[in-house]
DNA sequence: CGAGTTTAGTTTCCTAGTCAACATAACCAG
DNA sequence: CTGGTTATGTTGACTAGGAAACTAAACTCG
């Protein structure tokens, strides 16, 4: 019986490529003591005031309870304060810790990015670029890239 | 204070695609009660006659452990065998069970990435079929694309 | 107003990995 | 052969997330 290889799938390879370049980003953010999901949330707080709970879950693309969890993990590490609002919502706000963290987390993912990427050709670089870009849209991806 | 966005990264997007390729597989296979992981284990057995627990760690990405554990579980689906070899060594084997659901599995696979990457054009399709290798072989990628 | 419904956040249970400690078998030197 | 080292597979503790039940607050409308 013959069938198809893991190998023959476009999917195969892009998974390879992706999660190494997460595995890598994930290695350098771990120096600062912080996970990729983490860098997400401090991300997305940092040009806002705050942001309610169920706002950045649907943002990052996980569910209310991990939210509620990653919360509280950022919290003990000094990073993030909940702030009580009107009666049962509350607000995620950034501390000055979590907030002096971000540039140096941003340019770390900067810094990733060029590392796997900058070596492509300026054509290459465009092209998978406006490739991805393509797909996403074909498909009506919003989900963010966190599993 | 000017940082990068998340969307300004090519890993960005990648990571978007491949998890949505990813997970919309996930979800087929699953109707034939199997996991990604269980599907990756099944057909590296599938041209085999039997694999050592430890080499198809290797090939898969995962820990010895990893591999224990995902044994135990399709052995309780009744898709796969350990077969004591000499001593302490063993073989995983596919089970004529497990043998049978492989090219169901593959034809989806298949689908899953035609789903995906048969709208793109030839050209763009043959792009980034290249640029993806270019990547993998830049950067010496080895590893399997399981997390 | 007050009863039912919707919404927000938390919690519990489950899954699927890692990592590291472990037991034991295999290998190799003397 | 025998003692130390290496390799194999298993186990237990831990992590990060999802799903769904749960709690309580906030709306709605009769």
């Amino acid at each position: 019986m013959r069938v198809s290889n893991l190998s023959d799938h476009t999917g195969y390879w892009l998974r390879m490529v992706s999660n190494a370049v997460s595995q890598d980003f994930a290695r350098k953010v771990a120096t600062e003591g912080v996970t990729v999901a983490e860098w997400c949330f401090l991300r997305a707080l940092f040009d806002t005031e705050g942001t309610a709970p169920t706002l950045l879950a649907d943002q990052m693309g996980m569910t209310r309870g991990a939210i509620s969890k990653l919360a509280d993990r950022m919290m003990a590490k000094g990073l993030v304060a909940r702030i009580e609002s009107s009666g049962r919502g509350q607000i995620l706000a950034l501390t000055p810790t979590g907030r002096a963290k971000v540039p140096t987390l941003a340019a770390m993912a900067d810094e990733n990015d060029a590392a796997y990427f900058d070596a492509l050709s300026g054509d290459d670089r465009a092209a998978l670029d406006r490739i991805l870009q393509t797909l996403v849209e074909n498909r009506g991806l919003t989900a963010p890239p966190l599993d």
